[in-house]
DNA sequence: GTCGTGACTAGCC
DNA sequence: CGGCTAGCCACGA
């Protein structure tokens, strides 16, 4: 049963585009709760879409992977998928994917 | 109404 | 760079 919360949050996960990624505080930013990051974190994790919501393309500020209901491995791959590259657990050159609503 | 938990962040050492 | 801490928010028990 999707809250409003969540609901916001997936919105605008899925105007991300392919290739891009963005970060939890971002994407609080973005929904006027700005100091939520860790909310928007939980919302992720009970996203009962997938992957038709891109939630793979949310990182931490620093450009690490964060976490992944399925899987760090498979989080990487997605993102390598789509051209972004990865030094360890950590995007390369993340400010040139990152993506500012 | 209160408490614990978490896919977080920023600050300090 | 690594580790620890406090602060913030939504959600379920």
């Amino acid at each position: 049963m999707p809250t409003g919360f969540q609901k916001k949050v997936w919105q605008k996960i899925k105007n991300i585009p392919k290739g891009k990624v963005s970060t939890y505080k971002l994407l609080a930013f973005a929904i006027k709760k700005k100091k939520a990051y860790q909310a928007v974190g939980q919302a992720l994790k009970k996203n009962p879409f997938w992957p038709k919501v891109p939630c793979h393309r949310i990182v931490k500020s620093n450009g690490e992977l964060g976490g992944f209901s399925r899987g760090k491995r498979v989080k990487k791959r997605l993102l390598e998928k789509e051209e972004i590259g990865f030094k360890k657990n950590k995007i390369i050159d993340f400010k040139k994917y990152l993506y500012r609503f």
